[in-house]
DNA sequence: TCAATATAGTATGGAATCAAACTAATTGCA
DNA sequence: TGCAATTAGTTTGATTCCATACTATATTGA
């Protein structure tokens, strides 16, 4: 996504404030700011599935087939959940099915359809890193107390449900 | 990077937790949910600087040489600041070029070296785009009220600065 | 019933991105 | 000085991801 390093010096912001008047700098600095934690922390995320042989997308593939009760579900489905489009879930679902981390099945019901299963192989995957994401994952969280933690999440999502102000 | 639309009923975290005991719900919930607003962030971010035909990547590299104060740096420096590879400079000064916005010019005093030149175009466009980058942005980082902005700027960036914690 | 429309999934082509390998130029040290 | 190590930038080949277009199947409504 983005990993701006460098945050502008106050001489630069100077300069931009002269260029484009009226710029409220810290709107700008904390937007920017918000962008590149964010992206540190998925790429922090990256890093520790790939020690698993794993990418995001393919992991929240798993992780979503997990939560069906018969382990299936299928490709536009998974699609709708994880947010991408039907053509980026057949990429992931060809990249797990290579590894035999889910298989894919004919729908009887409607033969356009497919059904994607978590594999036996796919479960112990995620028994493998599951343990180590949680463990990781919660003493990352909990670097924040718990009020500090709600709050940021709270207004993180406020934020986010306003992306329609930028257009 | 990642836009799991669908939060986890209560009924998948019970079963959750019964195969992974002991996990802290909250924290991983929350955690998620930041990946997640981030992410919408930051395609609204892309969506707005495509209705521009700019892309985050070469957006940031414009940026960049605009703080400087003869326009111009070397791709090196540009990807050091950007936080991508070489190679991944590379890609985006060539899209650059192609489009009239940046040029490349020899370093006479290190013939290794490219200097890369913001245009003439290149100082257009983001004159074109920078108001209303800053007019939405802002508008959109006061969907929170001061405080609220300053602490979940401060929270994130101190959550942010221990991602060694997820390894 | 059957043609128009909608839906499921895939294929194609492109951009972003990286790691690794490569070329050319510079620097450092013996 | 001269060779080894470093640095700048690109190329190559891979993966992720999207938009668009395509194929096959299903649904709907006149």
């Amino acid at each position: 996504m983005l990993l701006l390093k460098e945050l502008p010096t106050s001489k630069s912001l100077e300069k931009f404030v002269t260029r484009y008047p009226g710029t409220d700098i810290s709107a700008i600095s904390d937007f920017v700011s918000i962008l590149r934690a964010a992206s540190d922390i998925s790429s922090a995320l990256d890093a520790l599935l790939a020690q698993h042989g794993l990418l995001q997308g393919r992991w929240w593939v798993l992780v979503l087939l997990m939560r069906q009760d018969d382990l299936t579900s299928s490709p536009s489905e998974l699609a709708d959940k994880a947010g991408v489009t039907k053509a980026t879930m057949t990429g992931f679902i060809d990249g797990l099915e290579r590894e035999g981390l889910v298989s894919r099945f004919m729908d009887t019901n409607d033969r356009r359809k497919f059904l994607i299963r978590l594999s036996v192989a796919g479960q112990q995957k995620l028994d493998e890193v599951m343990p180590v994401y949680v463990q990781c994952v919660t003493q990352f969280m909990n670097v924040l107390g718990k009020p500090e933690r709600n709050a940021l999440t709270t207004d993180l999502a406020t934020l986010a449900s306003r992306v329609d102000l930028i257009k």
